[in-house]
DNA sequence: CTCACCTTATGGAACGGTCCACACCATGAG
DNA sequence: CTCATGGTGTGGACCGTTCCATAAGGTGAG
């Protein structure tokens, strides 16, 4: 029992094959009353088109292929969100695939889009660099969303604007009359932005020297490393403003663990708005970094560059917004600073 | 610039399409030679398969479809590795669709699926009931993973063992010492087979009358709801184990909120061991699902139906585990029990 | 009446693979 | 010398669509 053709609607219609394609693909070239036959018999028959088929005539898939780097952290979940919606208005479809997974079992996915020759390739986040997206980008359209690399020709880049969100958040906490603030700093191009940002703002209100930067990773247990260190070291800061949520979580839990109260004895600021963040018992101070906005903004790009593979690489920043919770609050007054 | 075909190949090594792909599918009964110029033809091309034009010929995709019912509500990375693994030994390939994503654009994510004529379905996780579905297992091995419905001939299920792990979480808080306990209890089969599993422990050791089951959902909100209701009645629970992880949290929040001490004045358990459950500043004691097993059984689950499409249904169910964190403990002995 | 033209329908050639039936060529047995 | 044998290689049908070139039939103008 194989599943219908469009052969087999087109027996039952009592039409030719090509009638039945034309009805299928909405022509206006046909009597009414054959386009019921078609539709009525499709209905019948429970015909499902064959996409193997279809994409194999029409030299393209409707689908672009979504590279993901992990699962665990969701911070991309609004930003897919974006993508599918935009991409689905243009009758595209999008195939999910996590890295990390994938590329512990050694398998390249950017072999398997390439195989299903999708229409285009997104990657979320940052990717360990791979000379297999290298040569991809360089066949299919691909767009960069939330990250800000790697930087190759004719590929774009869609994300929010870090040193922006960075700014943002100092600029919270020096309002709130803090001055030692520190920064649990992240990665790659993003965690250097972030970094700038929070430095920059820290010299403009010329607190360049109680600026400290201590270095922490993506992972909760790197911010709590990091916020041991810093309450470890003399000169401890009021404020901290961590990376992303999952770090500032760490941080948070290093910061209890030593006896302090947040935010009464210490602020926190994460970065992403993740759900994490907005627990009720987290409640955790953030960036918003409008990733439903850059996932729109990305699809949309990936849809011109189909259109024009030429055209010069393109940047889009998008604006975060601050997100004020639970975890920041003035710092209390002690006499003893010097 | 179209991508290389088989033709290309063949053209550039001097021998014909067929050899290609005999040495393309591993053959052994091609000379080395010509084994060694088509290999050599296929990398200065820079030539891969076409993924539409194989399956179209095969008759098959070495893919399965995997249908997700919302990715915000992580428990099921650990499923999906365990799946993604034994599937790709068995060289098939996954395609994650989040159906809440979808569902929302009024698209039907099995109809995609049954275009895509892909070999198998798996769904993870209880999703809203759709007569599509339906459809599709009839026609598409189908297996659902981590959740007990639906249940349809051709069809198996793959799970945790809730009740057992109900029981699990029960008794541990009955061998701490705690008599008053409380269920927040979740929907659907799942819901009623872990609520099942708390009333059985509770009666088994002669506490029926001081189960309390306080009605909640899968999210953080219901078991704060819950909580708070479950806190304000008299006859307060010393200890209360809730439906999953995301509740649980919801629920430690009210506690908190209310002025008591997790684990001093109350005794909390949640469900999933979720990477939520593992933050430091939650080190919530929880119910380890073995999503991990649970995803490879499926997958070889599937893998059956596939080679056998009309066996009888199979329902496997994986033992859970406790894992005591840190929000479980004896409770105070105060005098004022009657 | 003839012819151009428009609308509607059709056959058949792609699309890029797989795989079956068959061809070719040594080799060694009868 | 002939003929089965077996290892290698090839042409071509087929998978289920799309779409182009063209046919059939009706309509109105000249």
């Amino acid at each position: 029992m194989r599943p219908p053709t469009i052969r087999d609607v087109a027996e039952r219609a009592g039409v030719s094959k090509s009638l039945v394609s034309l009805v299928l693909r909405g022509s206006d070239q046909v009597r009414p009353e054959k386009r019921q036959a078609v539709l009525a018999a499709v209905e019948e028959l429970g015909y499902r088109p064959n996409a193997a088929a279809r994409s194999l005539s029409e030299r393209r898939t409707r689908t672009v292929g979504v590279l993901l780097n992990d699962m665990r952290n969701p911070w991309f979940v609004e930003l897919l969100d974006g993508l599918g919606s935009r991409l689905h208005d243009s009758g595209l479809h999008m195939l999910l695939a996590d890295g990390r997974l994938n590329r512990r079992l050694g398998e390249d996915l950017t072999h398997t889009f390439t195989e299903l020759r999708v229409d285009g390739l997104i990657a979320v986040g940052t990717l360990p660099p791979s000379p297999a997206l290298r040569t991809a980008a360089g066949q299919i359209p691909t767009v960069v969303a939330g990250a800000r690399e790697p930087v190759l020709p004719r590929m774009d880049i869609v994300a929010g604007d870090d040193e922006h969100g960075a700014r943002l958040a100092t600029e919270h906490l020096i309002g709130l009359g803090h001055q030692r603030v520190a920064h649990i700093a992240g990665q790659g191009v993003v965690g250097e932005l972030r970094r700038r940002g929070f430095e920059a703002v820290m010299r403009e209100h010329g607190l360049a020297d109680t600026a400290i930067v201590e270095q922490g990773d993506l992972t909760e247990e790197g911010g709590y490393r990091a916020m041991v260190r810093l309450l470890g070291a003399a000169g401890r800061p009021t404020a901290v403003f961590a990376f992303n949520d999952i770090a500032g979580v760490g941080a948070l839990s290093a910061a209890e663990e030593l006896g302090l109260q947040v935010p009464r004895d210490l602020s926190l600021v994460g970065y992403d708005n993740t759900y994490l963040s907005r627990l009720r018992h987290l409640w955790l101070t953030t960036v918003d970094n409008a990733s439903h906005d850059v996932g729109r903004r990305a699809a949309q790009c990936l849809l011109d560059r189909i259109t024009a593979p030429d055209r010069p690489s393109e940047t889009v920043l998008v604006t975060p917004a601050l997100k004020a919770r639970g975890t920041t609050a003035p710092p209390v007054t002690s006499g003893r600073r010097p």
